[in-house]
DNA sequence: CTGAAAGCGCTAACAC
DNA sequence: GTGTTAGCGCTTTCAG
């Protein structure tokens, strides 16, 4: 069994110190050519593996980070956002040497895990996907005095120096959409908003309110958990107190989704008797039948985003804050007309 | 900036050396009950954690494992198989120190980082779901020559000593299933199965293949990629070819799903027209109208026996081959009198 | 049962 | 530029 050549081995062979092979390896500036081309050679001709440990070790940095999942994961691979996040992450990491360590917090003996994990050091920093309000895994992660960025809004009460977010205009967004179904003539609109200790579906329901305005009222909107079934049952309940509803405003295109599966059990039709709108821009809003009118969040690019900051953060630097926008996306649910489309 | 507490310190703090605080760390018995005591006080008060790189580095083990998912990410998360698995994965190490490193080899990118990941020797062991014919990741594992446990059938060609394999009775679920739609009096029964590349789908084939005998034929197949709407696709194509088809045995619950759409569309009644089964119990074969009957698979037990299986590897046993029962699920797609259901 | 001590493989500070 | 060397924090013989 040849062991696993290590950095002594390579320094030998190329003729040089340890020190030098280590430079080489680190892509210090401080090298003669020869020495690194002997280097190289020497790497190539032992098949040496830097030891990720030994190295961990000796520098502090661990060149790994953790993705955090709260969600149980039913929920979460039923949910295609997490799915995106996850491949932006991924796209953020892709040029680096860093290792993506997957936490699984759906449950408390995940949660427990996690805590020590994180406790130990295992990670340089984490991202994670979609914190709720009074996530018990934010203290988690304050206590390890780990940086962490996370995808949405943070719960206002955080008192975590080392804590970024990335998050999405939900306010204009929902806005937009909702200003939108008015200007298609909808007087009776209501919103299936998401569960409510998410703080960006509050935010979209604060963007439906606004553009009510005096028009709003708190009948008119109901909750859902994001799921598909979840939209048909809050269509229902809306449509219980208010028969004359012209158009709905969902906070996901799931329950949007769920919303017409309800709609045409009842023989309404879309976007004739009743405009719908979603929110995600999901692949279901359009592949649905009518496509889907939708406001697009950027999922992948905002995973990239917490890498991004993430790695600026390791370096000491303040990454801040980052905001991404949100872009109404008309499909077939709100033209009426099948015309090409509105203005917006 | 308080430093971290080493193992030096627990060590002053107990009054007792380095190597007895280890001992107690890693639950040597040779250890007297007042020094055991004595530590376990010393690490509380210090706040003590280990550090995992250092022990990696002196110990030779990483405690950590790889899960290798190949499929390109849309897909991943379309399919709640890896949901499952991945959850019982997650199970599996509930009471173990042991890290899910999540490897996901979706694109060349990936797979080259992957390479890189799994040849510089960080984790101990991988878990590769549902590895395809002629995957080229399988070869990045050999050479990286770490244990590996793939949940499927893995390629026939394949020579890697550290391969271990768990697998599901494909072949004969799918005889079981077949031969249920046979009892109910189908006489013309249609396959649809999933990608040619699949192993565990060809078994699916030669299950129905033998439920038929006699009355099989080449046409009665039509392939799709497990999804949804190639089922539908698929279903289309064999009413083409057999518009007196009364059965369809699908490799999915996915595409048995999209049959039952593309049935609907064409006004064909399930069960009464057609009858319908699919493969996995998943939730959609529930929540569908009507119900599917199904060939259930234990994923989440699958996902725990490939670590045990690789626990068991790691401490250099051999594992074996393990193979877990499926079970035919009966439902409303099968039961044209909506009578309490059948014998099997 | 316990302490002493030799590394594990690498980085980084220091000297030349 | 490059070699030397002192650790990084822990496990694991080896004595006793």
């Amino acid at each position: 069994m040849p062991k696993q050549a290590t950095i002594q081995d390579v320094a030998q062979l190329a003729g040089v110190s340890r020190g030098t092979v280590s430079r080489v390896l680190n892509g210090s500036p401080r090298v003669s050519p020869a020495a690194r081309k002997a280097v190289e050679a020497a790497v190539k001709k032992s098949n040496y593996r830097a030891n990720p440990h030994a190295r961990s070790l000796a520098s502090g940095r661990n060149n790994a980070i953790a993705v955090l999942l709260t969600q149980p994961q039913h929920e979460l691979f039923a949910d295609p956002t997490f799915s995106l996040l996850l491949q932006g992450v991924s796209d953020g990491l892709a040029d680096t040497e860093t290792a993506l360590v997957l936490l699984l917090a759906g449950n408390d003996e995940e949660r427990r895990r996690t805590a020590t994990f994180l406790g130990s050091r295992h990670v340089d920093g984490v991202v994670h996907l979609s914190p709720h309000v009074s996530d018990p895994m934010l203290d988690v992660i304050a206590d390890a005095e780990v940086p962490v960025v996370v995808c949405g809004i943070p719960p206002a009460d955080h008192h975590n120096k080392l804590l970024w977010s990335v998050t999405i205009t939900d306010r204009t967004g929902a806005r937009q959409a909702t200003e939108h179904l008015q200007e298609l003539g909808a007087t009776r609109i209501g919103m299936i908003a998401g569960p409510l200790d998410a703080l960006g579906s509050q935010e979209r329901e604060i963007g439906f309110r606004e553009a009510l305005r005096q028009r709003f009222s708190e009948d008119l909107v109901e909750h859902g958990d994001y799921g598909r079934a979840s939209g048909g049952t809050a269509l229902a309940a809306l449509l219980e107190r208010h028969p004359d509803l012209d158009a709905v405003f969902c906070a996901s295109d799931r329950m949007a989704v769920g919303a017409l599966d309800e709609a045409t059990r009842r023989g309404l039709r879309v976007p004739s008797d009743l405009l719908l709108v979603g929110f995600d821009d999901h692949e279901i809003s359009r592949t649905s039948n009518p496509p889907l009118t939708t406001v697009r969040q950027p999922l992948r690019q905002l995973g990239r985003a917490t890498v991004q900051m993430l790695t600026t953060a390791l370096q000491g630097d303040d990454p801040g804050h980052r905001v991404f926008s949100t872009e109404l996306v008309l499909r077939a649910s709100t033209q009426p007309n099948r015309s090409q489309g509105g203005e917006r």
